[in-house]
DNA sequence: TGAAGCTCTTGATGCAGGTCAACGGAAATG
DNA sequence: CATTTCCGTTGACCTGCATCAAGAGCTTCA
């Protein structure tokens, strides 16, 4: 039915060191030996298809997941509502931090687009850490990383405009990709629209409009899914301040 | 002016075997010995008046706080507007978790009302984590624990009515002072109206309204920030979905 | 190739809640 | 004690965005 995925994954223990993601990814700073430790306890890599679940919600939990490419979303069942979007999961990151230390998995974890996931179970890396006062390090920095992330998101949530979180939500997205070298500037939106309202708390309908406006005044040129930023410093301004009623 | 602060805190060393928290607070399910490990590295008690910072934005990171007594708030400073409140500190929960790993504070830290902290150096915990397991679970789970509240609070954020937000936040608070074993259902408003509404995304007029309207629905009693809880059924389903349109 | 879904866009309309304003009461300050 | 400041309440008004609705590509699949 379905092509198998890329022959299988090539090499049966994979090499942390040979990783394109290698000096962004959760070893950074370690040590070489302890990379290699860390190569141990890392499962093969996993091939995900568009739409299919990494995690689901309630699910026991098992692993951390390293996005190896691809992207993918989180979602967390609202009691009377739709699925709300949680989490968008872009090369480099890590998926199940909270989890860490619970039962069950938080929210559903489902890919964007094709993807490929380095899979680490977690009772191995916790004896590896017992160990790795680094690699102990890292993982605290993770999760504190992750909170203030999700505070970021509050304050954004909390009182800002439609242009503001749209403006704001391109940026993250350009600052995730710089950080993992990727094309920064122009970039395929792997989420839906309906996605992406969902996650920021506006309509579809409001996230089209405003993609629009922003293309009107030459701030970033959108055709579907392919977006440019065209002028990273007017996102900037528009992410901070909504434009004043009087244009002056 | 004001009374000394209960005489000054007495015992010199701290014993958690002995504080009221104790069964809640960060070192549960530590051993006998380990518990005394633990009363080994926190530092004597502080005493914060009303508006005293415990951590300011962007101070140097040294230690964990664990609440004893009384309320706090954090803010995060917005570049543009006003400061935002990003949480409330109850007795037996942990200020500082958005720091570890980090150089600096994330956000600053002000007591509500006459407060005690314990303070946990971070680098002490560190090291007692390194041969106590247990411990090292205890701070995954709580930074987890942290991650699941933000993200339920962005869920909230994004898309759920003025009255489900109140409703929700004041459902929390219960859930809150009842694992602490404190009266759930009378309590006191240590934040301003103005907190409340950064906290949840509203205007604190917003906020003083939508008290006054579940007052009138005969679901809570309030007076000034004295607040009794008078219906938990009706609360919860006011969390749940907003009042319908048509009142059937 | 055509039909049936999606996803995205664009327009029209209405309302929840933000903003402005005024006032009463409580708490801080000298 | 008087004064100032802060806090909470309530009312009137207005706007940003949700909602409803319709239609235009794009993809999927028989």
């Amino acid at each position: 039915m379905t092509p198998r995925p890329a022959q299988r994954p090539r090499p049966a223990v994979p090499r942390c060191e040979l990783c394109t993601l290698h000096a962004r990814c959760l070893p950074l700073g370690l040590e070489f030996d302890a990379l290699q430790s860390f190569d141990d306890i890392i499962r093969l890599p996993q091939a995900l298809k568009r739409g299919q679940a990494l995690m689901r919600q309630g699910a026991p939990f098992t692993s951390l997941y390293v996005v190896r490419s691809g992207s993918l979303k989180q979602t967390v069942a609202q009691p009377d509502q739709r699925d709300q979007v949680t989490h968008f999961y872009l090369p480099g990151e890590i998926v199940g931090l909270d989890a860490i230390g619970e039962e069950d998995c938080h929210g559903s974890v489902v890919a964007l687009e094709s993807a490929f996931v380095c899979e680490l179970p977690f009772t191995r890396l916790e004896v590896l850490a017992e160990r790795l006062p680094e690699l102990r390090g890292r993982l605290y920095r993770c999760m504190s990383r992750e909170l203030r992330r999700d505070q970021r998101m509050m304050c954004l949530l909390s009182g800002r405009t439609a242009d503001q979180r749209l403006a704001s939500f391109l940026l993250g997205l350009y600052e995730r990709f710089s950080a993992r070298g990727l094309s920064p500037y122009r970039f395929f939106l792997s989420m839906s629209r309906s996605d992406i309202g969902s996650y920021l708390g506006l309509a579809l309908e409001t996230v089209s409009r405003v993609l629009a406006r922003f293309q009107e005044q030459g701030v970033i040129a959108v055709t579907g899914r392919e977006l440019t930023i065209s002028d990273i410093e007017a996102l900037e301004a528009l992410a901070l301040a909504s434009a004043p009623m009087t244009p002056a």
